[in-house]
DNA sequence: TCCGCCGATAAGCGGCGCTTATCGATCGCA
DNA sequence: TGCGATCGATAAGCGCCGCTTATCGGCGGA
C-alpha cells in the first residue's frame, strides 16, 4: 500500500523504490500484487511514463486514508508505550493560541497526571477532527458545529490590523476602513457563515479588495509572513496582537465597528472523560483570571 | 489487527480463533506480535479471563478505524473491478427515501453510464459521511452543515402520525396533539437544533411524553416496527405515509400546526464531479414533476 | 545504430506466520 | 485434596510470501 501511494506521488517506480529504501523490482512486485489482489490496474505504464489509471485515482484516497489510520495507530501506540497517562487533545483556533497555551500549562500544574496535546487548526479542520474523534475538545469560533456540546463562551475583539513594518500605514496610531486605500485584506477562502472571517468580510464589503489566502487559516505565523511580504493586511484580535512580537509586522489599532467574535469550547456529546471536564473548567478559570 | 479487534470483542482467544477460522495459537501469536511491535500490552490475561488493558482500550478504536479503511479500500476495488463506471454516492434522510429512489432511477435512465449508490442515513451519519468523503452528495434536512454547498431546497410537511393498527387512535380520521393522551411519541436522541425532530419536539413540548429511540433515525422500517409493537407514536411526513403500506401500522392525519421542514442537497465545496451536478438537476426535475 | 533509462521478469533465499502438539496454570467438583 | 476440564502460552515444523540480485525488453535521444 505504501508502494502504491509512493509510486502514485512520484509517478516512477525507480524513484519510489529509492524513496522507500527498497529495490525497484520489489516495488513493481508490490504494486503488481496489489493489482492482482484488487483486480484492477492501478497504473497505466507506457515504457516512458507512469500514469494513475482512473481506478487508481479512485483508490488512492482510500489507500492514503488507510496509511493514515495505520500511522495513527502506531503513533498512539508509541505514546502509550512511553507514557500511558491519559491525554487531552485540544484543537484551538490559532488566534486564541495564547489562551490555549495558558490553560494547558495551568492544567498541567493542577493535574500533573494528564498530558495535554495542543493542535492549532482552522475552523474546518477542527470540526473535522472533532467529528472523527481525533481531538476530544476544541476551542472554536462561532458558528459551532451542530451535534456537539458547547460551553464556556467568551468574546474576542478584532481591533488590530497586521501591517508590514515598512508600510506608511504602520506609522499611524489608528486605522479606519477608509484609510486602507488600495491595500488588500487577507481572508481565508473557507468562511463559515456567521463566523469571524465572514463578519470581517462583511465589515469591509465593497470598500476594499479582499485576497484569499487559502482554505483556512491554520497557522498565523505563515499568514503573518505573507503580511510582512506585502501580500495584504490581516485583521487580528487584540489578544493576538498583544502576544506576538515581530520586527517585520506592526499591529495597528483598527476601528472597524464592533467586531466582537464569539468563541467557545465544543466537545462530543454523551459521556465525556473527566479530563475534558477538567480542561473546560481550567479554561473557564483562565478566562476569569486573565 | 483483525485478531486484536476480534479478541477485544469476544474477550477470549479461543473463541476469537474460532470466529476467525484459525487456530488458537495463531491468534495468541498475532496479538503477541502486535504487542511486541507496538510496545504496549493490549490485554490483561489472567488464566481465567481476558480483559482489555487501558492501552488496549485506547488503541481499539484506531484498530477498528484501520480495518474499516482497509474494508473500504477492498470494497471500492471490488466495485471498480466489476464496473469501472463512475458512481455517485447519495446519502439521504430515510423520510425522503421515495424521492431519492425516484431520482436515482431517473438518473439511471438519463445517464446509463453512471451508477448511483443510495445510502439511507440519519442527519448526523450523513454529515459525517459527507465530511469524510464517503458520500459525494446528501439529501439533508435543515440545519445544513456549514462548509458545504447546498442547493435544491424543498419542503416536506409532517402531517401524519404512525399509530399501531390495533390502537383506538388508529380508527380516527384525524388527530390533534390534545387527543394523544398518555401515548408516547418516539423521537431520536440526537436532534440538531432547528431540525425536523427539534421542531416536532417543540410542537409537542410539555403536552406529551417523548421517548427516545436512539441516536438518530437511520432506518424508518425499524422504528415503525417499534411503533407496531406499541412503543410509541411516530410523526411522519405525508411523503412517507403515502409510500409505505404496512398492515401493523396506520398513518393518521395529524394537526400539529405548521410542521413544514426544509430539505436540500448538500455537497462538498470546490470542484464537483459532473455526475453530482447531474444528480442535483435530476433531483430538481424529479421534484418539479412529482 | 548504439547507449541509457525504465519497468518487468526470473531465480534464489530468508523469514514470517500458520499448523499441530504440548505444557502450565487455574477453577470446579467430588 | 486430587482430578479433569479449560484456557492461553510455548515449541517445532513447514510452506509461502516478499525481498534481493541479475537480466531482459522497449523506447528515446545522441
Amino acid at each position: 500500500m505504501r508502494c502504491f501511494v509512493c509510486v502514485a506521488r512520484v509517478l516512477s517506480f525507480s524513484r519510489a523504490a529509492a524513496e522507500l529504501g527498497m529495490s525497484q523490482p520489489a516495488v513493481s512486485q508490490a504494486v503488481g500484487r496489489l493489482e492482482r489482489a484488487s483486480g484492477v490496474r492501478l497504473f497505466e505504464r507506457t515504457s516512458r511514463e507512469v500514469r494513475l489509471s482512473t481506478a487508481g485515482k479512485g483508490l488512492l484516497a482510500r489507500a492514503e486514508a488507510l496509511l493514515e489510520a495505520a500511522a495513527s495507530f502506531s503513533a498512539e501506540a508509541a505514546r502509550l508505550a512511553i507514557s500511558p497517562r491519559p491525554v487531552i487533545r485540544l484543537a484551538y483556533a490559532p488566534l486564541v493560541g495564547g489562551l490555549a497555551a495558558r490553560a494547558a500549562r495551568r492544567l498541567g500544574e493542577g493535574e500533573p497526571s494528564v498530558d495535554v496535546e495542543l493542535r492549532a487548526m482552522g475552523w474546518r479542520a477542527a470540526t473535522q477532527a472533532l467529528t472523527r474523534g481525533e481531538v476530544g475538545v476544541a476551542i472554536l469560533g462561532a458558528p459551532f458545529p451542530v451535534g456537539f456540546t458547547t460551553g464556556v463562551r467568551f468574546h474576542v475583539t478584532v481591533g488590530h490590523l497586521a501591517v508590514p513594518a515598512g508600510d506608511p500605514l504602520a506609522g499611524l496610531a489608528r486605522l479606519t476602513p477608509a484609510q486602507l486605500g488600495r491595500h488588500r485584506v487577507l481572508l481565508p477562502r473557507n468562511r463559515p457563515p456567521g463566523g469571524m472571517w465572514a463578519r470581517v468580510a462583511a465589515t469591509l464589503r465593497g470598500e476594499h479588495q479582499h485576497r484569499v489566502v487559502g482554505e483556512d487559516i491554520d497557522d498565523f505565523t505563515a499568514v503573518l509572513d505573507l503580511v510582512a511580504a506585502g501580500a495584504g493586511l490581516l485583521p487580528v484580535p487584540h489578544l493576538l496582537a498583544a502576544s506576538i512580537r515581530r520586527d517585520d509586522v506592526r499591529f495597528v489599532p483598527f476601528d472597524a465597528g464592533d467586531l466582537r467574535l464569539t468563541f467557545g469550547l465544543a466537545w462530543p456529546p454523551g459521556r465525556v472523560p473527566s479530563e475534558v471536564t477538567t480542561l473546560v473548567h481550567t479554561v473557564q478559570r483562565t478566562l476569569w483570571t486573565r
